[in-house]
RNA sequence: GGACGCUUAGCUCAGUUGGUUAGAGCACUGCGUUUACAUCGCAGGUGUCGGGGGUUCGAAUCCCUCAGCGUCCACCA
């Protein structure tokens, strides 16, 4: 054995070796075990977030170790918004954007992109040692996922589970695209705040309204004010006249109004605001649309004079009229506030509203809630099942489509009425020049094959009719939806996708789900959602969630802040079974994971320590053995008396040994990874190596055998039971001892502990 | 604003149903080692266990309160 445990040579010859042995898979034989890898994106890197997935492969190992039948299947998620985020940034570089593509070019294109980028995490979760079965690998475009997609919508729709209403999105009128939450820039800008007058009908004087936005306002229905502002709910009731159109507005009371903003009372445009709507959707205003896909302003009867001007100079214009009227009571111009902007051409977001197809929730999430109070799922650490409790309690309807086409195409058809006006499209020529308008005016200029040949987008009312097919109805002329669900509407089935058919019998519920406590209401949550929808039962029984990695510093590893560590450097430098150590060492159930070197070098120090106590044992071995060196030859050699005081010491050190197999056991079973791995750590080196063995070595020189003996089993007792979090060098020291054909995998923990 | 959590050594953190002298890693100091390991061993800590109050024979641990920090949610017209 050489002086010092070699990662860098030993780990990728131990890997292979589990590989060609077939121990990365799950055992005939054995009670099951299984565990669900949560995807990783197929096209992303190894980030200290994974660091995670550590846990999942400690319990899969552990569980081997125990005589299951432990199974990890892992798998990739297409990751809708963030990939084709990552794909149109590598547009742009080139000068090309999405819209130069139809729809299905679009799709392939970044399908092969994905595919050319993905398989890099397999090799670096590799590189850490994952005892998982990689063949069985489940990417969330595969057609199974997809057809199975497709079954559990058709049976929501069956269930009236589903609808399509009108939703709120931030979309960019320049890039003409709606915007997910983490593509949103908020920035911090001065902007004039206009106060406005609002004539009082049957009294004298004005309202006034404090807002950033007056282009709208001949669009708007109604004010509003806090009920419980002194100052301003007698207001409630009463009548105004509209400054622009002279139209009647009532003025309502709703708690979100800040009394003490502006002049505490507010001006509802609930087709451009996220939080007028929601007020509007709650009371039941009339939702009117000021603003088009284009940016342009809507006013059919234009009694405003803005029609069809862009924003910017609609506001222009109705300032200066209201001004004529002399209904602004002054301007404040610098209004320090948070406007939301688009990441990629840095425009204003324009909050509009986009027909969505949406889940209800109010049915589905009673025996989530029921699930989780009575602890059919357990949740580690504790405190999130009382945060997942709170949200559920808050979870509203679900809209699952996104405007993206990176993703499973939501399986409707829109029958065309060329009577009636209620879908609009977006598509590109031959000549890739784009149209965008109702489908009845672009089909006076083109054929409908031509349209959808280079369709890109179709967005219908939600009166429009329509047929849940996959392939296109027959009966007459249709065109398809191009939207695509939400990530999470296909990843929230993962449970069901990721096992075969005849495992649900053995395999299902699964054991444990280990991922980051950040997908709780995302991820968790939905999976709970269609286990318990479709199978009447939860998906797995405990959840284990990791809250966060943190740098050295105690802040969170982000991309903004630069702190990220890339995990591989580690590996690198201290080995796999150093970095795993690190993550375990030292960190209280649940609570943030500090990453910094100086323990990753620890770590690394305590691989070496283990490989020197087996390099000890063996060398004495060896030289006790010269004359029969096989290990068989023990019982035919010549016994020893040991001196009672050693005696005594080895007494103590079963007696201490056995109390220690006890508590880890009792943690393990308990999901108490990291407090065993510190309890292991403290034993084997501060008292078995620290203490009994040099209490022993005396002895050891005089040959006795019996002292090795008990030494070398209390030894490969701790390799086992430290194996699930240094997989590398416990097994390559296992070997040292038993052969290099031999693997600790093979080996059962309960042949071992009492 | 709402919910939850955290505050222990210079730094990062363990500390289980309350129970002797409160621990580890890192860092620091001294000594040691010609054969398991210098990626080592031994030794070295005056810690108001965030402040205050309470329960108890006994509190880092349970309760109340105050302060600071963090996470999630809501909100910023």
């Amino acid at each position: 054995m050489n002086k010092r445990f070699d990662h860098s040579t030993v780990e990728p010859l131990i890997y292979s070796f589990w590989e060609n042995k077939n121990l990365l898979k799950a055992p005939n034989a054995g009670k099951p075990y299984t565990v669900l890898m949560p995807p990783p994106n197929a096209n992303a890197s190894l980030h200290a977030g994974h660091g995670m997935y550590v846990i999942d492969d400690i319990a899969v190992r552990y569980k081997r170790l125990g005589g299951f039948s432990s199974l990890w299947i892992p798998g990739m998620d297409h990751a809708g918004f963030e990939t084709q985020y990552v794909y149109e940034k590598k547009l742009t570089k080139e000068g090309k954007s999405r819209l130069n593509f139809d729809r299905k070019t679009l799709y392939e294109n970044i399908f092969k992109f994905v595919k050319d980028n993905s398989g890099l995490i397999y090799q670096q979760f590799k590189r850490l040692g994952f005892l998982a079965d990689w063949d069985r690998s489940v990417f969330t475009l595969d057609q199974k996922v997809i057809d199975r997609v497709y079954e559990t919508f058709k049976r929501m729709i069956g269930d009236g589970l589903v609808y399509r209403d009108e939703y709120i999105v931030n979309y960019c009128v320049h890039c003409g695209t709606s915007l997910a939450e983490l593509e949103i820039k908020h920035i911090e800008r001065v902007d004039p705040l206009y106060f406005i007058k609002y004539p009082l009908i049957k009294d004298i004087g004005f309202v006034t309204v404090a807002t950033v936005r007056p282009e709208p306002i001949f669009a708007d229905t109604h004010l509003a004010v806090n009920p419980h502002d002194k100052k301003n709910k007698q207001l409630i009731g009463k009548k105004v006249e509209n400054p622009i159109t002279g139209d009647t507005m009532d003025i309502i009371g709703d708690e979100y109004v800040d009394p003490n903003f502006g002049t505490g009372v507010i001006k509802l445009t609930p087709a451009h605001d996220p939080n007028d709507w929601q007020i509007a959707k709650k009371k039941g205003l009339p939702i009117i649309q000021a603003i088009d896909w284009r940016g342009r302003m809507i006013d059919v009867e234009n009694t405003s004079g803005v029609h069809g001007m862009k924003v910017k100079a609609a506001r222009e214009a109705i300032v200066k009229k209201l001004h004529d009227k002399k209904l602004i009571e002054k301007i404040y111009e610098k209004h320090f506030h948070s406007v939301i902007t688009c990441y990629k051409c840095g425009r204003d977001l324009e909050p509009l509203i986009i027909p969505n197809w949406f889940i209800k929730v109010d049915e589905l999430k009673k025996p989530i809630i029921k699930a989780v109070t009575t602890d059919d799922i357990f949740f580690h650490p504790k405190k999130y099942k009382k945060q997942m409790l709170q949200w559920l309690e808050i979870m509203h309807d679900w809209p699952i489509s996104r405007q993206i086409v990176w993703g499973i195409r939501i399986p409707v058809w829109y029958k065309i009425d060329r009577n009636h006006d209620t879908i609009a499209v977006r598509w590109i020529d031959k000549q890739a020049k784009t149209h965008t308008g109702s489908l009845i005016t672009e089909l006076a200029g083109a054929d409908l094959r031509i349209i959808k040949e280079g369709l890109q987008e179709v967005v219908a009312a939600p009166r429009a009719n329509y047929v849940v097919s996959v392939e296109e109805p027959k009966d007459g002329e249709y065109i398809p939806e191009t939207d695509t669900f939400d990530t999470w509407f296909s990843s929230g089935q993962w449970p069901l996708v990721t096992l075969k058919e005849d495992e649900f019998k053995t395999r299902f519920p699964t054991d444990m789900m280990g991922t980051l406590a950040d997908i709780l209401k995302f991820w968790v949550s939905r999976m709970v959602l269609f286990s318990l929808y479709l199978k009447n039962e939860v998906p797995f029984k405990n959840v284990y969630l990791w809250s966060m990695i943190a740098d050295k510093t105690g802040a969170k590893m982000s991309k903004s802040k630069g702190n990220v560590v890339n995990p591989i450097n580690f590996i690198d430098t201290y080995g796999a079974d150093a970095f795993r150590a690190s993550l375990l060492f030292g960190i209280g159930e649940g609570g943030t994971v500090v990453l910094s070197e100086d323990k990753v070098r620890a770590m690394r120090n305590f691989a070496n320590k283990l490989w020197n106590i087996g390099r000890f044992i063996d060398m004495n071995e060896t030289a006790t053995l010269q004359v029969t060196p096989l290990r068989q030859g023990f019982e035919g050699q010549g016994s020893y008396k040991l001196q009672v005081t050693h005696k005594k010491t080895l007494k103590e050190l079963e007696k201490e040994f056995s109390d220690l197999k006890k508590k880890y056991i009792k943690n393990m079973d308990n999901l108490k990874f990291s407090r065993c791995f510190d309890d292991l750590y403290e034993f084997v080196w501060h008292r078995f190596a620290d203490y009994y063995v040099e209490e022993l070595k005396d002895p050891i020189k005089n040959s006795s055998k019996e002292i090795l003996t008990v030494l070398e089993e209390t030894f490969k007792s701790c390799l086992l039971l430290l194996h699930p979090f240094m997989p590398f060098v416990t097994e390559a020291i296992w070997q040292e001892f038993n052969g290099q054909a031999s693997s600790i995998l093979n080996e059962r923990l309960n042949k071992n502990i009492v």
